[in-house]
DNA sequence: ATTGAAATTGATAAGCCGTCTCAAGAACAG
DNA sequence: CTGTTCTTGAGACGGCTTATCAATTTCAAT
C-alpha cells in the first residue's frame, strides 16, 4: 500500500501514455523521493542503498528525469549541484538564498506568479514552469 | 582607451579590494565579454583566440568567475551549457525560454522586482541579485 | 629603473557529474 | 505461457570545469 496514491497515479498515467513500464525500482524511488522537499541524485542513492543495495546510480538519474517529464519533479541547479524538487507534494515554491551562510528560505507569492503570466502572455508564451531565486544576505549575515 | 570605462572601474575596484592584479588578459577578456549580452566560456575562447592565440581556456573560466564575483557577470545554466550574462551593460533582465525550440526572450518588469524586494524584506533578506526564468512554449511552438 | 614578493598564466592533467552501452532480467499483452 | 519490448545494473565514456605547477608578469617598495 503506497502512502502517496495521488502521485503514484500521476506516474502510472505517464508510464501508460509513453509505453513505459511500472517497475519495482520506480515505485521505490518515487516513495523515497516524495519524502523530501528536494534532494540530489547522490543523496537519494545513499538513502536507497540501505533499502536495496543493488540499485544503480544510473537508475536514480534515469528515474528522476522521468519524474521531471511526468511533472512530479523539477531539476534545479544550485551552484555546482543539481537538486530535484518535489513539486507535487506542495505547490510550487521559490527560493531566497543567503550568499554568505548558504541558508535557504522557501516562499510562494501569488502576485509574482500572476505578473509572470502577464509578461509571458504579452510575449506570446505559455508558461509551464518557472524558477525564481533571490540571492542576498540574511538578517544574521548582514552584520 | 577602453570603450567601457565604467565596467573597467568596477573590475579595478574589485581587484584592488582583493589583492588581485590588473593583467592584459583580464582587460582583453572584459572588453570582449562586454560586447555581448550573454556568452559561454567556449564561445568567448574562440572569439579571443583570433586576438590572442595563446590565451588559455582555463584563464577564460577563471576570469569569468572573477567577473561574477565582481558583479559584472552572472552564470546561468541552461540545459547542459553555462551562459555568462553581462549584467552591467544594461539593467538586469530575466528570461523567457521556449522549452521546444530553445528561443530566449529577455524582459524586465519593475513590478516583479518590487514584489521580490517585499518578499525578501519580510524574510529579513537584503537582495543582491536574482534570477528569474520562465519556461514554456513560444507562440510558434504551441501549435 | 630595479628588485623581489605575490599573483597570474598557459598547458595539461585530473575530477565530477551525468549519460550511454549492452547483456541479462523483468513486465505485460496476447 | 510466451514473445516482445522495456528496464536494469555495472561500468565505460564524455563534456565541462577546476586543480596543478613551473614560468611569467604585476606592482609596491626601494
Amino acid at each position: 500500500m503506497s502512502k502517496h496514491p495521488k502521485e503514484m497515479d500521476v506516474l502510472k498515467d505517464h508510464l501508460g501514455k509513453h509505453q513505459l513500464k511500472y517497475t519495482r525500482q520506480r515505485e521505490l524511488i518515487l516513495e523515497f523521493f516524495l519524502k523530501q522537499e528536494h534532494i540530489t541524485a547522490e543523496e537519494l542513492y545513499h538513502q536507497l542503498s540501505r533499502k536495496d543495495p543493488h540499485l544503480g546510480l544510473a537508475t536514480i538519474y534515469r528515474t528522476l528525469n522521468l519524474f521531471c517529464e511526468a511533472g512530479l519533479a523539477q531539476a534545479r541547479h544550485f551552484g555546482t549541484q543539481t537538486q530535484y524538487d518535489n513539486v507535487s507534494h506542495k505547490g510550487h515554491h521559490d527560493h531566497l538564498i543567503c550568499t554568505d551562510c548558504g541558508k535557504i528560505v522557501e516562499f510562494e507569492n501569488c502576485d509574482i506568479e500572476r505578473l509572470q503570466e502577464e509578461v509571458a502572455a504579452s510575449n506570446g508564451f505559455t508558461i509551464k514552469t518557472h524558477r525564481l531565486e533571490l540571492y542576498g544576505l540574511c538578517s544574521r549575515c548582514r552584520h
